[in-house]
DNA sequence: GCTTGCACCTCTAGTCACTAGAGGATGTAG
DNA sequence: CTACATCCTCTAGTGACTAGAGGTGCAAGC
């Protein structure tokens, strides 16, 4: 009972009908029952999977550290300590990525100010990026 | 004269060499000259070209918009006002991603802090992946 | 019962911006 | 002259999907 179909999972999980195909083929949800007519028929549990996977992905985790999660989730009555690690390095390269946008805000910023209406070859936009010297925005 | 080798323009650029042969297959550099042996002759001409393409990937812009900054630069007689325009509509999305980024921030730093010492399933990390409800991150 | 029309099925190929590897040629230093 | 790094071309792989072709299932209206 309550089963649904891809369609419904869909749009009660926010991932698109071909995602979720594309999931259950690199394995990261599993195959669900069939229809007679060899339709996908998901229930509740798949479905929180689906809004978990979604959720993760919408924070920028990766499929490979999502699939970590997963198996924390499945077996629930272990330490947490790997949970805390992905997520502790989740922020980490987010608090970077920051850094790094705020940096590269400052330069576009620099760059739109710079463009009056003049010509290109006047325009800070084309310079701050060809003049390497004048970019103060860190090495990768 | 002052003509060098890929692996030298790769050096002094930061493209690096299959990079920079990438670019080529994508006409986003034209074919340099070769040596008697077949191999490419960069000039300095070429090298600013790389280093601008490298500074503008590092700043996020796609090979998309690079080509079209380069044809401005290659016509500068031109208005900057396309230059301009790809540069704020860069900006804008730059705006966008901090504000997501420093929501996810917040989120994660949620997530750590109430994942203590526990099991997975009293583990914030889990949960709150879990748990639509406790969302705060925006639907993109 | 039949047809319309949407949702579903599988499969392959395309996207972006590279990156990796095979297998061979060239260039340079000792 | 022999190592050895660097170069060449070409194909295929990456991640995380997305798009399309070509076909089947299913519910509703007539």
């Amino acid at each position: 009972m309550k089963k649904i179909t891809i369609g419904e999972a869909s749009r009660q999980s926010g991932v698109k009908v071909p995602t979720i195909r594309y999931y259950e083929n690199i394995g990261l949800v599993a195959a669900p029952s069939r229809s007679d007519g060899n339709q996908r028929s998901y229930e509740p549990a798949d479905l929180r999977r689906l809004i978990f996977i979604r959720h993760a992905r919408e924070l920028g985790f990766e499929v490979g550290a999502i699939r970590a999660l997963l198996t924390l989730q499945d077996d629930p009555n272990q330490s947490c300590a790997s949970a805390d690690a992905i997520a502790k390095a989740r922020l980490v390269e987010v608090e970077q990525r920051i850094r790094s946008l705020l940096a590269l805000k400052a330069e576009l910023e620099a760059m739109v100010e710079g463009c009056g209406h003049g010509r290109v070859d006047q325009c800070r936009v084309i310079e701050v990026l060809a003049d390497h010297g004048q970019c103060t925005h860190s090495h990768h």
